[in-house]
DNA sequence: CCAATTCTGGAACATTCATTCAAAAACAAG
DNA sequence: CTTGTTTTTGAATGAATGTTCCAGAATTGG
């Protein structure tokens, strides 16, 4: 007999996501979110409970995305060393908006545990299928033979972060796929 | 005739840039900076203007310092690449503590144009001495001699924010040095 | 000492914030 | 149609925000 819902989760939740990228969470005022997800401020509060819980709940729906994307991008190339090329280009190309994950980790460190719970869990599934791919490459000779794998994947997170900072501070895309193709030469 | 200022300017500046580096911008209250900066709201409002002025006060005096320390970092060495090596290696050991710089870009980007002003402006000094640096030691023979020295200084300038952004995450010294060490494979 | 100026501390300001209350409207099931 | 439940809408809440006003204390130069 309940009235149905009239908006789809995913959906609004995309936008609170484009608000939280934009503007982190503490520059992301409950009307701003309202607005732009199309949804009046006592369906937010029902929906999601408060604004954090909210953020938290933009961040896991953002995570799982990217990491998707990750995975599929890191699975292309008949090699190992394609996917985890494929893998940087794809971040170089699509950093124009800010990255939640990146957002996230500076406004706000390790110092919430609910949120970094998120970014471990997340973290360690982007983390386990680099290090496979890592270890494939290095075994089909196609990275050097005597660096840590647990090294490399931190240096290719490391460049991750590094190039999706430089997108949000105004490096065009040439040079965002050259930072790539740096990080590139790094690891092989 | 005056009464002189009791507290020294660049020693309050230091607390709130303190405060910036851990909350940002939109996370720290005019109580916090009071507080830490030990003075009263009154003097704030007085000598910085409001809260905002203060935060480019605070951008502008820690960009100031930084920047002097990276180029005392590049300066070291026998060659041109030690001091890169250097420059990265600071970087990695000193990243305990958000970096205000790339806090700022994360948090604005380029929507301020009196913060992408100061970003600019700073940039340039230390992009100029990276420039100088990779061309020296491409001289010197210890560089890929087929590569832009724009983009190796891009992709040193994302390590440098991912370094940062890694430290923030959570990453231990260790690891932080080993990126660094990737990433001078990387231009070599 | 006097005068000028600024620091200090506290109260006061309007505004915005996140959140909640209450009534109206919309729908599903009987 | 009625009943029960939920969504919606708009106003209202109290707390916190950044900022300013004010009076008193402090310190220098004349």
């Amino acid at each position: 007999m309940p009235r149905p819902q009239e908006f789809d989760r995913d959906q609004v939740l995309d936008a609170a996501i484009g608000v939280f990228r934009q503007h982190g969470f503490e520059g992301s005022s409950a009307s701003m979110l309202v607005e732009a997800m199309g949804i009046g401020r006592q369906s937010l509060y029902n929906s999601f409970g408060d604004k954090w819980q909210l953020y938290r709940a933009a961040i896991e729906h953002y995570a799982a995305g990217e990491i998707a994307a990750h995975l599929a991008a890191l699975k292309t190339g008949p090699r190992a060393i394609d996917g985890i090329a494929c893998f940087l280009d794809r971040v170089a190309a699509s950093a124009q908006d800010m990255c939640l994950g990146v957002s996230s980790i500076c406004e706000f460190g390790t110092t919430r545990p609910d949120l970094s719970a998120i970014h471990d869990r997340c973290g360690k599934i982007l983390n386990a299928a680099l290090i496979e791919r890592v270890r494939q490459a290095r075994e089909e000779g196609d990275l050097l033979p005597d660096t840590d794998a647990d090294d490399t994947v931190a240096f290719l997170v490391s460049t991750l972060a590094g190039l999706r900072v430089s997108a949000r501070a105004g490096a065009d895309r040439k040079t965002r796929a050259a930072i790539a193709r740096a990080a590139m030469r790094g690891i092989r």
